[in-house]
DNA sequence: GATTGTTCTTTTATGCAACAATATACAATC
DNA sequence: GATTGTATATTGTTGCATAAAAGAACAATC
């Protein structure tokens, strides 16, 4: 399959794709900080938790106000118009989702091994008609996420990580023994009000938000939440651990189809561990941790 | 035909940088694998081993009888000229470690927290005095090794598992726990070449060629045994993991200086943990590493 | 039969100029 | 005092022409 060419789309369109990339960013973020119609879009802090300055930010304000997401005036900034959860916010997140085409259309044809291990840009280029600006930037994250490398010549090799089938088992198998050692760190703790903010984004999505979010945010959640525990033990190395794993999980996740009461319960053990790390009994956290591990997520792999 | 001319004859002009290199590489080879003057340096043999074609290989063999390292002999092929451990070759392999400068610099420079944890490429082009190429290539290669990553903006941004002075500490305190539950990890085997190879390799070093290797060589033949061995589990991500662990580990090297008997005992436990995987004493071996991990190989940091 | 020598094609790197995006500082407004 | 509005310098991107490097195929040689 091959992708229509991207790049001149957008020299022809005026409506500036990357201000609403940008604004289905703010949007995503919206969503995931529990924002409601009304409430104000600063624009520094937007850029601070986005990592951008404010410039950027400005744009994707703008492209919501077009589409009629937020309301500004004039010195009073702007103002969230629709829930985030709405259905009137779905066209902005998915300006993020057609930017991620190619990315999930090559982790696909990854994982169902429709591509050699070794591959050179130039036929990448062809096979999904983009520039080399945009596989350089693809194959840069791709790489950040650990499921491509640099040849010493021509070309990129895949990890075998992904490709393999076992993959999936490999990497819960894997996070069985990083995740509960964390917590049994010496040293490791949580700040309450990092327990009080997992709490109550755990408790929002448990009280029917889950029906509302796409697998894609379930499991950006469910990362958010671990990768904050793991956290605790105060030692990057583990969490770097955990976040690589994560985004190579991330590309599984596309396939895997969802079991909503599954995810209730899953998300019911999220809470629970979190009661029991709120009293540092950290011997027991680990160990419901193992278990909760254990446990399969998702079932059933194409 | 007349370009080639032009190029072989500045190539002969000012050495070619890069020729130098792939004969760095070549020799650092055949230091690894234990090759004596003498030997043949089959171009195919040592693509592969590189993971590149004959082309680059013929520059650096060329390179290297330049240097008076090799010697060919029309059809022939090259031939070893000089034991690659012989003070002969230390020119050659000096190529790789001037190239190697501006890295270290760099290492350093973030290890002392010279540099602040977000810079922008201008800024590290100015203060190195890089092109612009030369500086993504540079990039590219810490971010594959973990330690910076883009912002989304301008810029990038060093990894906190560097700039924090307990890095080390926790380096360790990770591989003491992935390490020994690799080994646990049910269907845990190491096939008998490679427990062969490695001792081969560890005895080769305990006897004798532990005097004549340079920290950075030490430091990568301990990597590597314990790579081969985190290998076992069959689980990639173990193995992705200690990698990464491994490379950041490395910056610390440069400024760790050796002992050289902490060194050869620790060596000997390399040799002895081998004893116990060959007899698939898995447990036993798994506790050894624990305590080899705990124990310090390098000590002293400024 | 394996290895080297040679040639040819493909692929990637580099430098440069115009262009687009981003950061920053400071003034204006609430 | 915090936030937004605006101007400006800085920084990064893209497309293109040219140069260099790498890979692949095949003949020649041992």
């Amino acid at each position: 399959m091959i992708a229509s060419d991207s790049s001149r789309q957008r020299s022809a369109q005026n409506g500036s794709e990357r201000a609403e990339h940008l604004a289905g960013l703010i949007m995503a973020l919206a969503r995931r900080e529990g924002m409601k119609a009304g409430d104000r879009l600063i624009e520094q802090r937007l850029a601070d938790a986005l990592d951008l300055s404010r410039a950027p930010i400005r744009l994707g304000l703008k492209a919501l106000e077009a589409a009629g997401l937020a309301r500004g005036e004039p010195h009073r900034g702007f103002v969230l118009a629709k829930n985030p959860t709405s259905g009137a916010a779905q066209p902005a997140l998915a300006a993020i989702r057609r930017n991620e085409q190619v990315y999930a259309t090559i982790a696909g044809d990854v994982l169902a091994s429709r591509l050699p291990a070794d591959v050179t840009e130039a036929e990448l280029m062809r096979r999904y008609g983009l520039s080399r600006a945009e596989l350089q930037r693809l194959l840069d994250r791709i790489a950040a996420e650990g499921w491509i490398a640099r040849l010493p010549g021509y070309g990129w090799r895949f990890a075998e990580t992904v490709s393999s089938p076992e993959a999936q088992a490999q990497a819960k198998a894997f996070r069985a023994v990083i995740e509960p050692a964390a917590i049994l760190q010496p040293g490791f703790a949580l700040p309450q009000e990092v327990i009080v903010r997992l709490r109550e984004r755990q408790q929002r999505v448990f009280d029917g938000e889950l029906e509302k979010m796409t697998i894609g945010e379930i499991f950006h959640s469910g990362c958010e939440f671990h990768e904050e525990i793991i956290r605790g033990a105060g030692n990057p190395f583990f969490l770097e651990a955990l976040r690589r794993v994560n985004s190579i999980r991330r590309l599984f996740a596309y396939r895997s189809f969802a079991d909503r009461d599954g995810m209730r319960r899953h998300v019911r053990e999220h809470l629970r561990l979190l009661d029991v790390l709120e009293t540092r009994r950290y011997a027991e956290a680990a160990d419901l941790m193992a278990r909760h591990l254990q446990r399969p997520l998702v079932a059933g792999v194409s």
